[in-house]
DNA sequence: TTTATTTCGGACAACTTTATCCTATTTGTA
DNA sequence: TACAAATAGGATAAAGTTGTCCGAAATAAA
């Protein structure tokens, strides 16, 4: 479904959010131990996130990784996975067809259109701090 | 979603399935042509259509692919799908954890559950048959 | 039995994604 | 200012997917 940069980007993002509320920037290192993902890897993926302005990096001493506190309950995961993956999972034929629309459907359009449309309507409306929040109280969980 | 190469599969099997309720037999050229795909790569991938007998093939002089019609009936999109891109559509976790379920999910699995049971649950109820009709009916189209 | 036709299957080439490494640049502190 | 601690970013490697080529094997017809 998604990319492994997309997964590692969501579950880096979520680490960030879970540490910025507590007032603390992370490392590519602390993160990619969290969430079990390869540590250069994994910073290329930040370093994506931060130029498509989903987190701040400060460099430095004492710099590392955080996230706007007010940001974390605005950003939705559509915007991650669209800094990363781009809009591929929405537009685009499930079939490969150049064009393909109402007027010019593959033999599996409307039935790709429902669960699509659900998806994306999934990914529009789950915010960052859901899914932090859920880190937190240990309901979910980021790695194993 | 599909790898390219279940793109192509899901079509050639399509385009067999009209030619085998004519009674003809089509071989790799006239599928990549009429799908707009790879010769050869769509020849790799009819072999493995064939080995798990989701197509028969027929070797030699007017030989060819071709479908029994009773199959083509009660052959479903899910096996398709699975014959060429395994069971990762339905089964792994969305953000690529080890183990992700009830007891141990991800942040995004109760969501992605929903969504990925409702696309199990089409796969498995769309026909070969249904799909290959409205190609004959001209209201869906192979290419393009 | 020979020949033409057609799929099968292995080897390989090109491209994309994933992953690593190393140096440059930035920044806080002594 | 010098140094240490961080991220940024380019180069490159490894792995996976997509795509090509060619000879082997099978089969129908002459």
């Amino acid at each position: 479904m998604f990319s492994k940069a997309c997964e590692y980007g969501i579950k880096a993002t979520i680490f960030i959010a879970i540490n910025s509320s507590e007032n603390r920037r992370v490392s590519p290192k602390e993160i990619s131990e969290e969430i079990d993902s390869p540590q250069a890897f994994t910073a290329k993926i930040l370093q994506a996130l931060v130029r498509n302005n989903i987190v701040k990096s400060v460099r430095g001493a004492y710099g590392g990784f955080e996230i706007e506190k007010d940001k974390i309950a605005t950003t939705k995961l559509s915007q991650i996975v669209y800094a990363i993956d781009g809009d591929g999972i929405y537009k685009g034929c499930g079939l490969g067809l150049h064009t393909c629309d109402e007027n010019h459907p593959c033999p599996v359009h409307d039935k790709f259109k429902v669960i699509r449309d659900e998806l994306k309507h999934m990914l529009e409306n789950t915010s960052l701090e859901q899914l932090a929040l859920d880190i937190k109280s240990g309901v979910a969980f980021l790695k194993v």
